[in-house]
DNA sequence: AGCATACTTGAACAACTGAACAAATATCAA
DNA sequence: TTGATATTTGTTCAGTTGTTCAAGTATGCT
């Protein structure tokens, strides 16, 4: 009888609202796959590396060179990126060159600079 | 002499490459606008209540309700949305009623979902 | 073969994040 | 004022994330 507020179910509830939003809730798979997406555009070294194959195609030495981090993290931001369709690369000799492989993200990534330099997010 | 290759200074860096790469590197404002962006909507909490929000305006139990969480685990999540001004709230009497406050939110939020649902990004 | 370069990978560790719980605040109603 | 509703907030805690370090693979050079 206590915790009956945590569940939320008092009369209080707009009935007609909550259940029609409920109905055409996202499915579990949209979220996930929503979250999945934006979660690997909130990191800083991916966005950063991201940016810069927007320009060109790298190898991980470069990359590093570029973010002035270490080879071995740049290779592992970049396995998951990999992991995640975002990027492909070739190998070539000794060097691997990535470059992107999505652009989807390329759009969504403008469209959040976009956001963030009109400046209605300050932060 | 033995770390050299950790900041990756060696002569097989592509010289003009890098600096071209580098010099139009984004500005760090820029890079933690956009991670903190994208970090907000990395979430499948806060991606439902933004959802939730894009159809109607809602109270917190409401939207409690709709999600099937806590209504404290809800007002948590629309703390971080209310200071990272996506959402505007109203109270009235009793009730806080919240809604929307950002519509590039909701071009990133569609933006991204066109991408989840195409499935170029099979996760 | 031996060595250096280029990259990957696993483990460890600190920092961050979200959920749960308890307690606090605010408003209304009797 | 007492009690109920509606929401917020602080704390704790487990799980996740990114980086570093060390060790591993792979290729090319002499």
């Amino acid at each position: 009888m206590k915790k009956l507020q945590e569940v939320c179910e008092i009369k209080s509830i707009d009935e007609s609202k909550v259940k029609a939003v409920r109905g055409a809730m996202l499915s579990d798979k949209d979220v996930y796959g929503l979250s999945e997406t934006f979660g690997v555009l909130a990191d800083s070294t991916r966005l950063k590396i991201i940016y810069a194959l927007l320009m060109e195609e790298l190898c991980v030495c470069d990359i590093a060179s570029i973010l002035g981090s270490s080879v071995s993290a740049v290779s592992h931001q970049l396995r998951i990126l990999r992991n995640m369709r975002l990027v492909k690369f070739r190998k070539e000799s000794k060097r691997v060159y990535y470059s992107l492989d999505d652009k989807h993200i390329s759009r969504l990534f403008n469209e959040g600079l976009k956001h963030v330099r009109e400046g209605t997010l300050q932060i």
